[in-house]
DNA sequence: CAAAAACCTGTCCACTTGGCCAGCTTTTTG
DNA sequence: CAAAAAGCTGGCCAAGTGGACAGGTTTTTG
């Protein structure tokens, strides 16, 4: 394999079409069943956005819920890296400071993947039983555990860590799910970054109240808190 | 019209019909739109439901789209009555815990609404941009208002009013739209008026607690919240 | 450089869909 | 009670769909 081939080239190696392709389609799949759904968003239209003929596509996924599928392997992957770290030993207040930020950034650079994944659980999660019940489960399970631990400790308030985290997850997503509905009110065209700060901080500094926890550094000034 | 009608049989009045078969379809158009979307709901499948013929729900919604808003209005008109009431006179912590207590409350008993509003937002809102701009933005300045009012006079905690209902939209709605997860992760089959009610203690406490507030006489004693 | 593997796509098709219509039955009205 | 209004519906159709496929081109490989 690795041959003769100048990798000045960088362009050329094993697969690089197929995996130029893929990318291309299911950046145009994600969009397409975002604004559609899945039974509304057509290969054809898919086919178009990622500029291939619509034969093209099929050579890559047989039918229509294997792309489906696909594209929501892609954003649980995506949920995982940015999931994992919450360990009893440390800091309540910074870790879940840590953990609501995430959030918000994740909603902010990847809202496309918050909304479909909201679609999913919404119509009742009817690809996504398995992920919930054999992932998502045991996840949340040893978080709480965290939580728990905590609270055993004296660290935080006592809080049910379920509907904690329940309330964490809802109010940082609503940024990317509910977009249409937030900018509208606030008057605005799309999100910058200082509006996303200001929201950070907002619920970070909220949701640690909220359990009797304050807030680390905030990461932008806002004077006048008084207290 | 009011004529020698005996109102006894309370059943038979002008439109009955009309009224009965509308309520049906709109009730089963709700269903088949949550499930499978604008697209992937088929007028045979609303018609099968409401257990009549194709051709009848079309004699009443001349298209699918007419149908689709008819439902999206129903949704709204149920919104704007547990909408208001919120006045700079009342005292905040009260009125706020009334306001969560009442949208958990409301993902309870409608949680298709909840749904299907929340879907048509994450699409973009194609039918209901008016609304948003119209109606749900003054009525956010309004209650803004109030807000800030209360924390001019130093009744709660210097908090952006637009991100505190926000806040509390997302973390009451998304018992109703992420059902499936919830329930999934909490290996229930379904809400019991238990969980709705610990729910609402919650989360008011926490938003409460929040904004520098303490929760009015919580719902269910919930005794050891030490502190 | 030739064979094989990977990739590509125009064309076709069976099927579902929303919607229309023409004529029917039931209910209301005066 | 008769005429009009309201309600009902089977059958039809054009448009769009997902998907199959056969025969093509390009790339990789030894």
């Amino acid at each position: 394999m690795a041959d003769n081939f100048a990798e000045t080239k960088r362009s050329y190696r094993r697969g690089k079409i197929r995996d130029q392709n893929l990318e291309r389609i299911l950046g145009a799949a994600r969009e397409e069943f975002v604004l559609k759904g899945f039974a509304g968003a057509s290969i054809q239209a898919i086919a178009d956005r990622a500029e291939l003929p619509k034969a093209n596509v099929h050579y890559y996924f047989k039918t229509k819920s294997n792309l489906y599928v696909a594209v929501l392997e892609e954003i649980i992957v995506l949920w995982n890296d940015y999931f994992d770290e919450l360990r009893a030993e440390d800091d309540p207040a910074e870790v879940l400071d840590r953990f609501i930020r995430r959030k918000v950034q994740l909603s902010y650079s990847h809202p496309q993947s918050s909304k479909l994944f909201a679609m999913e659980i919404i119509q009742g999660a009817p690809h996504l039983k398995d992920y919930l019940r054999n992932d998502l489960r045991p996840w949340m399970r040893k978080k709480a555990a965290v939580i728990e631990a905590w609270v055993a400790a004296g660290k935080m308030a006592p809080v049910d860590p379920y509907h904690l985290i329940f309330l964490i997850w809802s109010s940082t997503q609503h940024y990317a799910d509910f977009e249409a509905q937030v900018l509208t009110i606030l008057n605005r065209a799309e999100y910058e970054r200082s509006m996303i700060d200001r929201i950070a901080d907002f619920l970070s500094r909220s949701i640690l109240a909220g359990v009797g926890l304050e807030a680390p550094q905030p990461s932008a000034l806002v004077e006048g808190m008084g207290k």
